[in-house]
DNA sequence: TATTGTTATACTCTATAACTATA
DNA sequence: TATAGTTATAGAGTATAACAATA
């Protein structure tokens, strides 16, 4: 059994407040380096070596943002592009020594202020957000039905 | 004891992705009201009549950001701005019926949306991923003062 | 003088559509 | 023809600074 609409209700406007957060969190950055480079630092790291359109998945959005947002830390020397043997329209993507560095300042910068702003949350808590937010994320991501959810034709059916 | 930095990193890349999530979120809203009428339409329901500075500080931005929207939302008859008799700067906002009932809408549309996503989770995840959420922004919110405001703000609104 | 709110300007993030170059 | 990626353009959302009206 599903939760309460109430619930859902409640969730969308916590939801909406994290955007206020995340705002905090970016004002700790560098000048030159804006939230979005950040993300997209942390996923190279993460996954290794991608391709544009790999990239552009997990970031959730359309190409031709990644396609500016690469640009920018390529121009800072932050990640290579260099052509896949594989397939000469693909650029494969690759975090250089400066971008690892870049990251590490960039995300001690955020986890000091996440830490000074929840030193007093129980580890526990703080694991737990962390294992609900990944299960939204995935919960989100991999339901790609058009349809269902789209402006002006929802509906409570929950089939699948 | 605070918890580990890695636990920290891990939900500033857990937060940054919610942003993905809104947007989808958005995508199910009508043309003529975006993201930020929502939330500040969900605001003056959930917290009744306010002024401005107050919203502003609901809202967590700037105070000319809120004008804009504000605008926006009282040229399609959402809210109503009258003065207030205490202060003549100020100005009060008030909910329309036609602001509560477009309210109704968007709140049907995301909800209904949320639990198509969320169809598998047990209520009791999502009554905790509402708790801490909560407490997230508690932890953010009025901490521009560094250590006094926390331990307060934490308790504040850790239930509802 | 200080505060409430508005407006002007600029910057970030995003989407759509038109384009290129490969496949 | 179809796909990978880029660029042009437009629209939300935000912040800073200059401003008006009132306290």
């Amino acid at each position: 059994m599903p939760a309460d609409r109430a619930q859902y209700r409640e969730l969308a406007r916590q939801l909406r407040s994290v955007h206020a957060v995340n705002r905090e969190i970016a004002r700790c950055l560098p000048h030159d380096c804006p939230a979005a480079s950040a993300g997209l630092l942390t996923l190279l790291r993460t996954h290794g070596e991608m391709r544009m359109s790999n990239l552009t998945e997990l970031l959730g959005i359309d190409m031709s943002v990644t396609s500016r947002h690469v640009a920018h830390a390529a121009e800072r020397g932050w990640i290579e592009r260099h052509p896949d043997p594989y397939d000469g329209r693909s650029r494969l993507l690759r975090l250089t020594e400066s971008g690892q560095e870049q990251l590490e300042e960039l995300s001690a910068r955020a986890s000091t202020m996440i830490e000074n702003r929840l030193a007093d949350w129980p580890p526990s808590d703080v694991a737990t957000l962390n294992t609900l937010l990944g299960r939204l994320r995935a919960s989100f991501g991999a339901a790609h039905t058009p349809e269902a959810t789209r402006s002006d034709t929802y509906q409570a059916t929950s089939d699948k």
